[in-house]
DNA sequence: GGTGCCTTCTTACCAAGGGTAAGCGGACGG
DNA sequence: CCGTCCGCTTACCCTTGGTAAGAAGGCACC
């Protein structure tokens, strides 16, 4: 789009798209949960993390650390012992993020009740 | 998750879970486009709106308009005419949420190249 | 009066993505 | 020697999304 932002100020087309694109890959309801968990409660583990953040399986827990890994989003740590031990803890760029979200998150919480009315309002008309 | 809001505040687990699914239903790619497009451009048929978001479908399109005006984030109206005319508009409730996800957009370009380079590094690694 | 066009969906079909559940690795407790 | 611990990984299947075609239906043109 040739789109502007909330300012006004034209964007370039190509870092529009790319723009786009990440948000495609950080507009993610996983991502935006263990962004939530990770901000609130600091370095957790793999499997603590699963418990905290109820429906997601094992393997959409993995794949979304590591892509968030992959963003510089979260740092992971390996402690060499047995049983494994892996902690994740987010960057400061993780944190960030994490800010950026939160007006989501509380835009979500005031909401919740209007939105389940117009739902239901939608879902009973003719 | 047994979580606590940014500010620390204990957080009912149904309400959470409500949240949560909120959070999954609005925290979508396409969705979080159409809410940047409209906020910009005020009102806007569906052909324009198409074209203003590289790479969505048709599909894609008619179903997350439809989602949008179930919660209420949109006013649909049909124009009965010929050819057929059906203007999108943000609610009140659609332009709140377009606020709360201006900080990830600003997120999104400040920190581009940043997580590009993440990336890279994460890509080239052992 | 047929032919074709306009726009907004809808649908049939296929590929890709996510869920489920089982397995692996390797030390340790019983 | 068998089960258990944790953090994955993988095989299988079903749901989701993309593609492309069509429907609806009045209008303009020949």
């Amino acid at each position: 789009m040739t789109a502007t932002d909330p300012q006004g100020v034209p964007i370039d087309p190509r870092v529009e798209a790319l723009v786009s694109d990440l948000i495609g890959r950080v507009a993610d309801k996983w991502t935006m949960i263990v962004l939530e968990v990770l901000a609130a409660q600091g370095e957790m583990r793999f499997t603590v993390l699963g418990q905290h953040i109820p429906g997601i399986s094992q393997k959409m827990l993995t794949r979304t650390l590591r892509a968030m890994e992959r963003d510089g989003l979260l740092i992971r740590t390996i402690h060499p012992v047995i049983p494994p031990r892996v902690d994740y803890r987010l960057t400061d760029l993780g944190l960030s993020l994490g800010d950026a979200f939160c007006g989501v998150w509380r835009w979500a919480e005031r909401n919740l009740t209007q939105i389940e009315a117009a739902r239901h309002r939608f879902d009973s008309r003719p």
